[in-house]
Parts: structure tokens; sequence; C-alpha cells
DNA sequence: TGAATATGTAACCATTTGGTTGTACGTTTA
DNA sequence: TAAACGTACAACCAAATGGTTACATATTCA
């Protein structure tokens, strides 16, 4: 049952602009690839590819449906990166935290 | 006073695993560049470059201080990704949110 | 001064990424 | 059945990515 892991992880599903984009329209409806490719000005075999990348992040999956193949968003991969985030946003949020990295250096 | 812009943008930035290494080295404390070298398995121009891409997306920042050059953290811009995973949050959180994704299709 | 240290940078390379076109295949539908 | 639709996939390509080696420059220290 063990997962092959994942190919592509999550951190770099998200990196390009386009997949945040199907990711934005997958959030508003499970939609074809067609009617996905139709967002954007690149060709359907372009789309399909970033597909395949959320789909090894296992960020979307797809199911066929007649002559269609339907995908639909799943987030759940995501809470990588937010509990990654977590660490760090202390040093955003806590300016305490952040004496120690800047108050003797940056004293300009 | 208009920044050109990031070249890199903090997504690119973070989706590598050495640059995220990177980051939470210098969460602990400022560095040197022989100093963060010493903990990866590459050459120091390939660590160097991994560090101008961060510095584009302003995620640290060096300052020469002798032979040296330090860098230092500057966590600011991971709010761009914080609010970007925001919006996706409530897909998680909120199971109700979920019900117009998954509900019908998804009732096996 | 001269050697050692720390960094900068040019030139190069293999692989990955993000895109293309062309063709084949299964599903509807007229 | 034949045409139209939706998708899959192979082959190809340019550019970006992530790494290397070699050499130059600036600083410290004996």
């Amino acid at each position: 049952m063990a997962a092959p892991a994942e190919k592509h992880d999550v951190f770099k599903a998200i990196a390009d602009p386009t997949r945040r984009e199907v990711l934005r329209l997958l959030s508003e409806d499970e939609r074809p690839i067609s009617e996905i490719v139709n967002h954007f000005d690149m060709s359907r075999t372009a789309v399909t590819k970033h597909l395949q990348i959320l789909t090894e992040a296992e960020l979307i999956s797809g199911r066929k449906e007649g002559r269609e193949k339907i995908y639909q968003l799943h987030p759940e991969p995501l809470t990588e990166v937010k509990q990654w985030l977590a660490y760090y946003e202390k040093f955003w949020c806590n300016k305490l935290a952040m004496l120690k990295h800047y108050v003797e250096k940056d004293n300009s």
C-alpha cells in the first residue's frame, strides 16, 4: 500500500503559473480537458502535460466519462506547503523571533 | 521607486529542495557562503547560483563583511505563498465547501 | 610581500521543462 | 457506417535549470 512516493513534489507542481491557474479553475468546478484548454493560449497537448504533473503531485485527478476526461481538484497535498510555511510564519508574525537575526546588525 | 518586479518569483524560488534547505539554515542564523556550502554536497559555484535566485526573490540578502559575504533570511515574500494557500484552505478545512465538488460524483 | 582564504564569474555541459506538430484511437451522433 | 468530437501519445525542439571546472579578484595574516 506504500505509494511510490511523489515523482513530482507539490512544490514543483505549484511553481508554474499555468498550473496554479489550472488549480484555480478546478477549484470553481470540475472540468473536462477541452474546457480547461479554452482558458489558455496554448495547445491541448501542453495543457495535458501540466495536468499530468498536477496528477503526479496528487493535486488533481481525472476520470473518463464517455469520450471526455473530467478533472477535479484534490487540495490535500497543499497541506505540505502549509506546514512548511508555518515554520517561517513566526519570523514575520512574531517580531521577537526576528531579534536574533536583525537587531545587532541592522541598526541603521 | 517601482521595483523592476521579481525576475524569479517566490514560487519558483522555493520549488527547489536545496534552496528550501538554505532558507532553513538561514532561519537559524545568518551565515557566510563558505559555511552554507559546507552543508551541501555540491560546489560553491552551484550554491552561489541558488543564493542568487533566492536573492532575486528577495528571500535573502547578502552583505560584504571583510572578505566574507554574509547572507540573512528575509521571510516576508513568503506571505505571497501564504495568501495563495489561504484561498485553498477552505477546501480542506471546511468540508461544506467541498460538497459542490465531491458529493454528487464520488458517492461510492 | 606573499600565501591562504573567501568570493566572483566565465565557459561549458547534461537534463529537465514547456512548448510544438502529427497521428492514432475510442465515443457520439447524424 | 461515416463524420465529428475528445483524448492519447510519439517525436521533436528551444530554452531554462542545476551542475561542473578554471581562473580572477579582494582581503587577511604571517
